[in-house]
DNA sequence: TTGTAGGCGTTATCAT
DNA sequence: ATGATAACGCCTACAA
């Protein structure tokens, strides 16, 4: 068992400066071609790489992206991380991720572990704990003291920084509008508290697709889920919850839901209750993921497209970080940078399946 | 935007020495009350952290994991991770996480990216092309430069290290004694290609229990998809090629599918043909996922605990990685450390759910 | 009680 | 053409 080799290893071996090594290996010209040879092959011999470690703390830089999402057995997460990963490696970058589990305290833990240097830059979405307390002074924080950060899906107003997220509200829109179109007369709503952003703003999307076609909004046809503290277990909770909202509302003839979950729980609920997918009850999804296609019968949703976000999130992470690198060079004015931060906007798209006419 | 802090800084701030200010930061008594006391608001003030990677560097070890998983977005592997991240966490580890996308080149890749000083140790699962080629070089040449891997769901004899299975054998003598029980005379088994070894030993099991049974296996019976570039898009071809399977094959009445999507598929082919599930037809599958329980009717399945084998293969990480650590110090004959290597077997539980009798 | 110096592995600058 | 030195940030054995 030998340790990785080491430049010192290589100038000991060889007789010459570590320096000398170092030049070499980089092709500098400054080496003759008689040491570059012997140097290279031997180099090449004992499999030598550069250690990754002293090259981030003479660069000041550790070309490793962190992550930190909510859940990671989440398929909609899932995706994201393929995305990011897929550009990160493309354009050099490692991807370290941190799981905050929805929790206001394992979030900031996870930041401040891997602010330490440990990456260059952050992309994340905000835990639902975090969302329910509105204190984002730890990504203040984390941005005052230069670390750039990309937020997605769970996003919010007063963290001054780059954005990618979906159009929910015109999602919502397209996917009631399609509900009404087809027939629909009470189209209920499952949502979650409005403390989670893309919950409220689909909310929204709602109420509007319904004032467009002047369609009274009923209250009662909104359910609100608080899932603040999902667990598993808590699955036969949400069945009854649900059960109970389709029997008081019994006039109920489409559905939308604004994740996978209550979609599917819904059309379990609307069968178990003797009326017919897509022909009593019609029922939309936002999200698209494994359960959609294979559902019976399958279901029809606005798909969010993980993976675009991933890639996006990472590009606008990744151009930020190396536009930086170079002003920091050329000392631009510190407002000239960071004043303009974008917001990408994905666009979602209606998939139609089974679930609907 | 003021960089992170460093001792340097402090140090000339309060014009002491770096030493000093490292000392007091670490509440040595050789500082006096005073100066600690002065240093440490000072480092508060300022909230100062140690930089990680410098630490790193100077302890030549970097407290992260590196995992590397074939894909990411898939339920099982997305629970193996969330277990590994659990117990890092708790025992003072990040992870980072690269993809192989079940390429044997980008595993390489990514293998080098990671083991040139970037993390202390590896916990993967084997890529299908690596598999394919048995081509195991990128392993051994990794355990011979002192970083320790633990492989866990796929693994291979070849490589000596640590490693994290299921009972895949004992948990599909599970699934198929209990479709005999129940009555099941012709039961097929849908499996991928042999190279995948948890495909081999999971059809051991169901050889082994129709033996048992002093069954007749039909080796008509048995369908092996090849998935080797399975991609998203060939989930019509699996289902064809599943139903072609059935309509060659009526007398089945029972099926064991090795894995969730398999199952599923099973499952709408055999509706399509107008059988009843369970009554004509009974199914089960291997891997505890998201579909089995939303599918209708729900999938009677043998679970693997992801989410165990995580925290199981990065307790057996991290143990080796300290123990290392201890008998650097002691030195220890090599032979005395490298030759004991565990396989820890996680048991399966056959969870029965409702396309079973 | 405080400070100096060396080293972790690398690269860049500046001698020789 | 080659080598010595400093620096990235931290820790620690050893001096003062």
């Amino acid at each position: 068992m030998k340790r990785k080799i080491t430049l010192k290893q290589i100038a000991k071996e060889l007789d010459v400066s570590i320096s000398t090594v170092s030049k070499a290996l980089s092709n500098s010209k400054e080496i003759s071609e008689d040491t570059t040879q012997k140097i290279q092959a031997f180099a090449k011999l004992y499999n030598y790489r550069p250690n990754n470690i002293a090259l981030s703390l003479k660069n000041r830089k550790t070309k490793t992206i962190g992550i930190l999402i909510p859940e990671i057995v989440h398929h909609f997460f899932s995706t994201v991380i393929r995305g990011i990963e897929l550009v990160a490696n493309n354009r050099g970058y490692n991807v370290i991720v941190g799981l905050s589990n929805e929790s206001f305290t394992k979030e900031i833990i996870n930041m401040e572990m891997l602010a330490n240097g440990s990456i260059d830059g952050f992309i994340l979405s905000i835990s639902k704990e975090t969302l329910l307390k509105q204190d984002y002074h730890h990504f203040h924080a984390t941005i005052n003291q230069g670390m750039p950060i990309v937020l997605f899906d769970r996003v919010v107003n007063e963290v001054k920084c780059d954005k990618v997220v979906v159009d929910d509200f015109k999602g919502s829109v397209k996917a009631v509008n399609k509900l009404i179109s087809t027939g629909c007369k009470n189209i209920a709503l499952i949502t979650t508290m409005d403390y989670v952003s893309v919950g409220r703003l689909r909310t929204q999307g709602y109420l509007e697709a319904l004032q467009e076609h002047k369609m009274h909004a009923d209250s009662n046809l909104i359910l609100k889920i608080d899932d603040s503290l999902d667990v598993e277990d808590q699955l036969d909770n949400l069945e009854n919850e649900v059960e109970n909202f389709f029997k008081v509302n019994k006039k109920i003839d489409g559905v939308f839901a604004v994740n996978e979950l209550y979609a599917v729980t819904a059309m379990k609920v609307v069968r178990k209750l003797g009326l017919h997918i897509p022909n009593d009850v019609q029922v939309i999804g936002f999200t698209d993921g494994v359960l959609s296609k294979h559902a019976r019968p399958s279901l029809t949703t606005v798909s969010q497209h993980g993976q675009k976000i991933g890639e996006k999130a990472a590009d606008l992470l990744i151009d930020r970080l190396e536009r930086d690198e170079l002003e920091e060079a050329d000392y631009i004015e510190e407002s000239d940078r960071n004043e303009h931060f974008k917001t990408v906007v994905i666009e979602t798209a209606l998939i139609e399946r089974d679930s609907t006419k």
